[in-house]
DNA sequence: TGTACATCAGTGAACGCGCGTTCACTGATGTAC
DNA sequence: TGTACATCAGTGAACGCGCGTTCACTGATGTAC
């Protein structure tokens, strides 16, 4: 009896939409999510148009699914910190700040300028969902105050969105500052709160 | 003897030059920037798509004017404020997020997702450090204590881009959150600096 | 084991579209005598 | 004051391009007997 779920079809299948995928980033991290073509994915895999219609229905469902892969990836790095047991905030914090310096657009591709009329697919709610309970859980007082730890929680997120995505940005280009004290200290102040 | 730079043609020009503008930021807002098209202002404005280089050398051109212009907006209406003598940092963040909220897209513009490869003209420098004078003239200690006053800067800007980033992108959609408290206390976290 | 058939990846041609930009032009407006 | 000329806004046709997407097809791979 074969496995149908690793036929050998169905592998080739996966790889295929994997390198898709990859140049679809590679594509983002050059010229920005909005100048994503399918036809230039195709190009540099060496195959024609159309062929990537066996993968994905439409430019929008490959882009829908990269949102996806994103929130994925960031909530992947969060909850390994996590389940390592030393989860505080800063931590976490310099967790966000290395996997968004390592692919500056696909911090923005989430947490960027949005579409007007683009809406996420509503799963993704649901890993950002995942992502908050992480933060929460890190909060000290998360069980015996659980309101303080919101609003931690959401200073924490907010701050460092700020610094980092003035960083990734460029807005700090030649302001004779460095990004990771600031960070830092900004991580340090939370424990004001 | 007739007034060169009040003449009816250059009148006329500025007025156009005027009218493609607030064309574009229409299309901006509706649309975001990557998708403004210099022929669907045309069309907007009722002229053929050709007319316009008339006044503009080139797309490019137009959105770095377009850039300059929500620089120079927000630098001005920072300027006001500060001129009329009470401009403590809180009332300097209101200021900006009241901006920000008139039309998130132009925010977006100047502080969003940048664009791979694109730069920003050199005189939006410029300007951009009007900007940080004004916050830091508005930090107490800005004589006694410089380099305070500068972190204290730095930390509200990044602070208010923070929260005014993930508010505009529409972030906290339904995570019962008033994002206008959230934004006063980020602010009033200031004063622990 | 080989043969017959079904599945499916990938191709090339084509459609319709909108883009930025150039060019040669028409016609209205302003200037000089 | 009217006339001759220069300036310049705007037009329509055209160029070359790349886009997303559909379609009828070829040929290779896998399945059933």
């Amino acid at each position: 009896m074969a496995n149908a779920a690793t036929s050998p079809r169905e592998r080739y299948r996966a790889q295929m939409r994997t390198e898709i995928k990859e140049q679809a980033w590679e594509q983002i991290a050059t010229s920005g999510a909005s100048a994503l073509s399918l036809n230039a994915i195709a190009k540099q895999l060496g195959m024609s148009g159309p062929a990537l219609y066996r993968y994905y229905a439409s430019r929008h469902d490959l882009i829908t699914e990269l949102i996806r892969d994103a929130y994925r990836s960031l909530a992947d790095a969060l909850a390994e910190v996590a389940a390592a047991g030393d989860a505080d905030l800063p931590r976490l914090g310099r967790t966000v700040r290395a996997w968004a310096l390592e692919d500056p657009q696909r911090y923005f591709l989430i947490y960027g300028t949005p579409v007007p009329g683009y809406h996420a697919p509503a799963d993704t709610t649901t890993i950002a969902d995942e992502i908050m309970a992480v933060l929460l859980a890190a909060s000290p007082d998360a069980e015996t105050a659980p309101e303080m730890a919101t609003r931690r929680a959401m200073a924490f997120w907010t701050r460092v969105h700020g610094v980092l995505s003035l960083e990734l940005a460029g807005q700090f280009a030649g302001l004779d500052l460095d990004p990771a004290a600031l960070f830092e200290s900004e991580l340090d102040s939370l424990r004001e709160l």
